[in-house]
DNA sequence: ATAATGACTGGGG
DNA sequence: ACCCCAGCCATTA
């Protein structure tokens, strides 16, 4: 297991699909902070750029992006989402069609490892 | 040690 | 469904 918690983090961002989102909160219950997601939050700001983690698909729990709306920043997210095949609909992704399932508990397992 | 700062959330109104 | 807000918690100042 890692130390530090942001490589913890990343290791779980690093296994969602492209094409699908997930939440802060859904990061931190896998990793088991139920509580956790603004700390998961401050994990991807901390990235620096060219990072291999796919920062862009954690969302918010309402499936929308939770940079200041028509910043820049979220167009860059939203435009990475989009070259992925996730569909913004009235400015949020439908959850129940693009959200990440989640580790198997084989991968789950694997992610503890190291 | 105290206080402020967010890439957050769930629940009440 | 939308808005508001108290609670949350690692990191900074």
């Amino acid at each position: 297991m890692p130390d530090n918690l942001f490589e913890l983090v990343y290791r779980v961002v690093r296994r969602i699909p492209p094409g699908r989102v997930a939440t802060y909160g859904q990061v931190a219950r896998i990793l088991g902070m139920p509580r956790g997601a603004r700390t998961v939050g401050w994990a991807l700001r901390a990235l620096p750029d060219g990072s291999d983690v796919p920062w862009q698909r954690v969302v918010n729990a309402r499936g929308a992006i939770s940079f200041r709306p028509g910043g820049y920043a979220a167009s860059v997210q939203q435009a990475l989402l989009e070259e992925e095949g996730v569909v913004f609909e009235a400015g949020r992704i439908d959850l129940k069609v693009y959200g990440w399932a989640g580790l198997d508990p084989i991968e789950e397992r694997t992610l503890r490892r190291t």
